[in-house]
DNA sequence: TGGTCACTGATTTTT
DNA sequence: TCAGTGACCA
C-alpha cells in the first residue's frame, strides 16, 4: 500500500487518505483523476478495513464505471463475495426502485417493481399522441422541444401544475398539459423515463424513512465522479445517500462541464461547500497527460469564460510540436487531411518504434463523421465511430426490444404500438384508433382495451380475429417464460391461430424458457426473419445477422443468471460512448463522447463558427461558455500532438452550394506563438480574424494535393512522408478526385459549385463582412445565398441571433 | 389495409 | 442528406 501511495503526488495523496467527512477535489484535465477514486477506494478496503459493500462509486457512464471497477480489483487483488458497488446514476437508482419502489405505493396506485424504462423514443411517442390528443398544432410544438421542456421541469423538480402557474405564454400553459397527460400514460403504463428514475428514487429517499436508513446506513462511503455534471435530483440523490456518515467524495472538474443543457448544474461545487460546512477541497493541478503547448492554449482558450473559479494547470512535460492548424478548401478536404495525416502519423511512429498510435478525429456534431468516415475508408485504415446509430437503436432491434418489453409488461402501451402491426398482421389505423380511443376514455391499457373489444366484438370480425392472433402471440411468449407453456396450450382461447406442427414448439416438459428461446419463437412466430429473407436485399441480411447478434446478447445475458427485466434493463441503460473500443487504433466521436479518454494525437475538426461553437448557442453567453468548455475538454484529450481543422467552405445538409465559414472564435483565442500552420492549400488565410475575407481573395487552392488514383490502392505516398508536390494538373483538384472515386463506386456525386461566387454590384457582402442594419445594428455576414437580385444574406446580430435579409431591401451598409 | 412515392422540413451535445 | 409524413392506389 505504502508503496503505491509513493506513486501519487502530494495533493493526490492528500486526496487519497482523506478518507473521512465530507471531501471536494478539483481535478484538471489530465490531473490523474481515476487515478486518485480507485487509490481512494483501494486505500478503503485494504488500509481502513472499510466492507467492501459499504463503498458507492457513481459515475455517469457504463465503461466509466466498468473500468474503475476493474481497475480497483486489480489493485486489490481481487475480491471475495462482496464487492464495492460501482454504478451510474442511472443504473444505481434502477437497483433501487427496482428493489423498493413500491414502498410508495398506496393501496392501488403508483409504480410497481416490474415498471418498464421509456427511452426517448418513446417518450416522442408518447408527447406525439398527446400534442395530437390535445388538439395542439404539432408546427408550433414539436415534441422535441416539448419534451425538453418536459425535462427542464423534471430536472428543476416541478410538476405540471407548478408549470402551469408560472406560464406567462399560452405556448407554456400547453406544455403544461401535455406534460401532464404525458405523466399520466407513464403512470399508465407503469413506465419511467430517464429522469424519472433519478427523480422517483430521489423521493423514495425523502418519503420513506427505512428505505432511505437502509441505504444511508449502508454506504459509509460515497464518491461521486464528474461532479460537475450533476443535476439538482443528483445532487439531493448524493445528500440523502450521504445523509447518515457524511463520507462523501465529489470529484469534478469546472471547466469539463458540458452538460448543462441536461439540467448539470454547477451550483452544485459552489454549494458543496453550504452543504457539508466541515467539507475540505483539494485541487489536483498538475497534468500528466499534455505537452507543454497543447495545455497552454486549452488553458488560454477558456480563459475567457467568466463564469468560472480559475485554476493553473502546469506540467512537467517540457517541449512538444506546436498545435497545428490546417485550413482546408472545403469538408471533403478537411477530412482527407485528416487521413492523410493520420496514416503518416502511423506509418511514423511504426518505424520509430512507438506504440502509442492513437488518434482521435473529434467533432461538434455527428453528421460530420460522414466525410471523415469516407476518407478514412479510402486511405483503407481501420477506424472506429462512437455514437451515431447503436446497436439497440437500429428498428430491428428495437422491434424485438419492444416484444420483450410487452413480454415483460403487457400495459405498455408504447411497446404495443410498436410490435402490434410488425411485421403487417392486418391489424391498421382504423382498428387501432378505436382500441385507443377506448384506451383514453375508461384510462385501460392498449392491451386491455383489445381484451376488451375482442370480449364485447367492438371490431370488424377480421380485425378481431387478427388482435387475437397477436394477444395469443404475446400470450404464448409469457406462457412460455413461466415455464406454464402446454397448460396454455390447452386453455388457449383460439387453437387454430396456433400452428402446432411449428418446428419451433418448444417441449414438452415444463421448464421455462430462456429469453434466447422466446427471441427465437418471436423469430419464427412473427415470420420477421422470414420477411427479411424474402427481401434478400443486403440490409435485410444484415438486419437478420442483428437479429441473431441479439439472440447471442441473451445466451450472454443468461450465463450471467439474468432475467428478462435484467436483460431490458441493460439495454434501456447501454449508452454509444460504451462502444468506445481503447485498443482501436482510431476512433471517431463527438467532443461530447470524448470527455474522459486521452489519445496521443487529436484532430479538432470543423473549427468553424456556427459549427464549433454552434449557431444555436450564439444568442446565450452562458451556451456559448459551455461550448468554449468543449473546445478545452477537446483540445485536453491530446497527449503529444494537436490539429486543429476547419473548411473554409462547408456544404450544409446536401445543399446544392457550400456556404463559407468563419473561422472559429476559438482559434483566435490561442496565442499565435503556440500554432502553426501545416500546410493548409493556398496558405492560412484567417485565423479567426473577419477582415481577411474582405478583400479580393485569390482561388488558388495551393499545391497539397490528395491523391486518389487508384481505389484500392493505397496512396502513393502513404510510405514516404513527404507531400505529393510534382502533381502537374489543377493546383487543386481533390474534388475532381473524390468524382471519381464515386463515380467507381456506382454512387453519384455532384460536383460542388465551389468557385467563390463573386458578388456583382456595389453590395455585395461577404460572409465574414461586417455591416450595420438600420433596426438590428450591427451584425456579421454569416453566409450567403444567391446573387444578384435575389440575393440573400443570412447575418448574424449579437442582439437578434440570425436574420436571413433580402440584400436588395434590407438597408445594410458595410462599416 | 398497406405499400409506394414524392415531398417536406430539419439537423447539438446524451445518461 | 435523410427521416418522417401524407396522398394515392392496389
Amino acid at each position: 500500500m505504502q508503496q503505491f501511495l509513493e506513486r501519487l503526488n502530494p495533493q493526490q495523496r492528500e486526496a487519497v487518505v482523506s478518507t473521512d467527512g465530507p471531501l471536494l477535489i478539483l481535478a484538471g484535465a489530465g490531473s490523474g483523476k481515476t487515478r486518485v477514486i480507485t487509490y481512494r477506494i483501494s486505500y478503503l478496503l485494504q488500509e481502513k478495513g472499510v466492507r467492501p459493500e459499504s463503498v458507492l462509486a457513481v459515475t455517469f457512464t457504463n465503461k466509466a464505471a466498468q473500468e474503475m471497477a476493474q481497475r480497483v480489483e486489480e489493485l486489490v487483488g481481487g475480491f471475495g463475495v462482496a464487492k464495492p458497488l460501482v454504478a451510474t446514476f442511472h443504473s444505481f437508482c434502477v437497483r433501487v426502485l427496482r428493489r423498493d419502489i413500491e414502498a410508495m405505493r398506496v393501496g392501488e396506485l403508483g409504480y410497481r417493481k416490474d415498471f418498464a424504462i421509456y427511452d426517448e423514443n418513446d417518450q416522442q411517442q408518447i408527447v406525439k399522441a398527446a400534442i395530437r390528443r390535445l388538439g395542439l398544432d404539432d408546427k408550433q410544438l414539436t415534441p422535441r422541444n416539448v419534451l425538453s421542456r418536459i425535462s427542464w421541469a423534471k430536472n428543476h423538480m416541478l410538476d405540471p401544475q407548478e408549470i402551469y402557474l408560472q406560464s406567462g405564454d399560452p405556448k407554456t400553459e400547453q406544455i403544461a398539459h401535455v406534460y401532464e397527460i404525458y405523466r399520466q400514460e407513464l403512470r399508465k403504463a407503469n413506465a419511467l423515463d430517464f429522469d424519472d428514475l433519478l427523480l422517483e428514487t430521489v423521493r423514495l429517499l425523502k418519503t420513506a424513512e427505512q428505505v432511505r436508513n437502509y441505504y444511508a446506513r449502508r454506504f459509509e462511503y460515497v464518491l461521486v465522479d464528474e461532479y460537475q455534471d450533476t443535476n439538482r435530483p443528483q445532487y439531493e440523490l448524493m445528500r440523502l445517500l450521504a445523509g447518515v456518515h457524511h463520507n462523501v467524495c465529489a470529484v469534478g472538474d469546472e471547466d469539463q462541464s458540458i452538460y448543462s443543457w441536461r439540467g448539470a448544474d454547477i451550483r452544485n461545487i459552489l454549494e458543496f461547500e453550504r452543504d457539508f460546512p466541515e467539507s475540505k477541497i483539494i485541487r489536483l493541478e498538475q497534468n500528466y497527460r499534455s505537452t507543454q503547448p497543447i495545455l497552454e492554449a486549452a488553458s488560454a482558450v477558456v480563459a475567457n469564460n467568466i463564469h468560472r473559479k480559475g485554476k493553473n494547470l502546469w506540467t512537467a512535460r517540457e517541449g512538444g510540436a506546436l498545435i497545428g492548424y490546417y485550413e482546408a478548401p472545403d469538408g471533403e478536404n478537411e477530412a482527407l487531411f485528416a487521413a492523410d495525416y493520420i496514416s503518416k502519423y502511423m506509418a511514423q511512429a511504426r518505424t520509430d518504434g512507438d506504440d502509442r498510435t492513437r488518434a482521435a478525429i473529434l467533432y461538434r456534431t455527428n453528421s460530420q463523421s460522414r466525410l471523415f468516415e469516407e476518407a478514412l475508408r479510402r486511405y483503407q485504415l481501420q477506424y472506429k465511430v462512437v455514437g451515431g446509430f447503436s446497436f439497440y437503436e437500429r428498428a430491428e432491434i428495437r422491434d424485438m426490444i419492444a416484444y420483450l418489453k410487452l413480454i415483460q409488461n403487457p400495459d405498455d402501451s408504447i411497446a404495443f404500438m410498436r410490435v402490434v402491426n410488425t411485421p403487417p398482421r392486418g391489424i391498421g389505423k382504423s382498428t387501432l384508433d378505436t382500441l385507443e380511443r377506448l384506451a383514453v376514455e375508461t384510462g385501460m391499457s392498449l392491451w386491455n382495451a383489445t381484451e376488451q373489444a375482442i370480449q364485447q366484438q367492438l371490431l370488424p370480425p377480421r380485425a378481431i380475429a387478427a388482435l387475437k392472433g397477436f394477444r395469443d402471440l404475446i400470450e404464448g411468449a409469457r406462457a412460455m417464460l413461466a415455464g406454464t407453456y402446454q397448460q396454455w396450450l390447452g386453455s388457449a382461447s383460439d387453437q387454430s391461430e396456433l400452428d402446432i406442427e411449428e418446428r419451433s414448439e418448444p417441449e414438452a416438459e415444463t421448464r421455462p424458457a430462456s429469453i434466447a428461446e422466446v427471441l427465437k419463437f418471436l423469430h419464427d412466430r412473427t415470420g420477421y426473419i422470414k420477411q427479411l429473407e424474402e427481401e434478400d436485399t443486403p440490409d435485410s441480411l444484415a438486419r437478420i445477422d442483428n437479429l441473431r447478434e441479439l439472440v447471442n446478447a441473451a445466451m450472454d445475458s443468461r450465463d450471467r443468471g439474468e432475467t428478462l427485466e435484467e436483460f431490458l434493463d441493460h439495454a434501456a441503460l447501454v449508452s454509444d460512448t460504451d462502444q468506445y473500443e481503447a485498443n482501436s487504433q482510431i476512433t471517431l466521436m463527438t467532443l461530447h463522447s470524448a470527455k474522459g479518454l486521452e489519445f496521443p494525437l487529436v484532430i479538432l475538426a470543423g473549427m468553424e463558427e456556427g459549427l464549433f461553437p454552434h449557431s444555436r448557442t450564439f444568442l446565450n453567453p452562458e451556451e456559448i461558455e459551455e461550448e468554449r468548455r468543449l473546445c478545452y475538454v477537446g483540445m485536453t484529450r491530446a497527449m503529444d500532438m494537436l490539429i486543429l481543422s476547419r473548411a473554409r467552405y462547408r456544404r450544409r445538409y446536401g445543399t446544392d452550394m457550400p456556404e463559407a465559414s468563419i473561422a472559429s472564435r476559438f482559434l483566435e483565442e490561442i496565442p499565435p506563438q503556440l500554432m502553426e500552420d501545416i500546410g493548409s492549400p493556398g496558405g492560412r488565410r484567417s485565423r479567426a480574424s473577419t477582415q481577411s475575407w474582405s478583400s479580393g481573395e485569390d482561388h488558388d487552392f495551393g499545391s497539397t494535393h490528395y491523391a486518389y488514383e487508384d481505389e484500392d490502392q493505397r496512396p502513393r505516398y502513404s510510405n514516404q512522408p513527404q507531400k505529393k508536390t510534382t502533381y502537374s494538373g489543377p493546383a487543386y483538384n481533390s474534388i475532381d478526385n473524390i468524382a471519381e472515386f464515386f463515380a467507381s463506386r456506382g454512387k453519384k456525386f455532384s460536383r460542388p459549385k465551389i468557385e467563390i461566387e463573386e458578388p456583382k454590384g456595389k453590395r455585395g457582402f461577404r460572409p465574414g463582412q461586417r455591416v450595420k442594419h438600420p433596426k438590428y445594428g450591427e451584425g456579421t455576414v454569416f453566409k450567403r445565398e444567391g446573387d444578384g437580385e435575389d440575393a440573400k444574406i443570412t447575418v448574424q446580430f449579437p442582439r437578434f441571433g440570425l436574420k436571413k435579409l433580402v440584400e436588395k431591401y434590407a438597408q445594410l451598409e458595410s462599416c
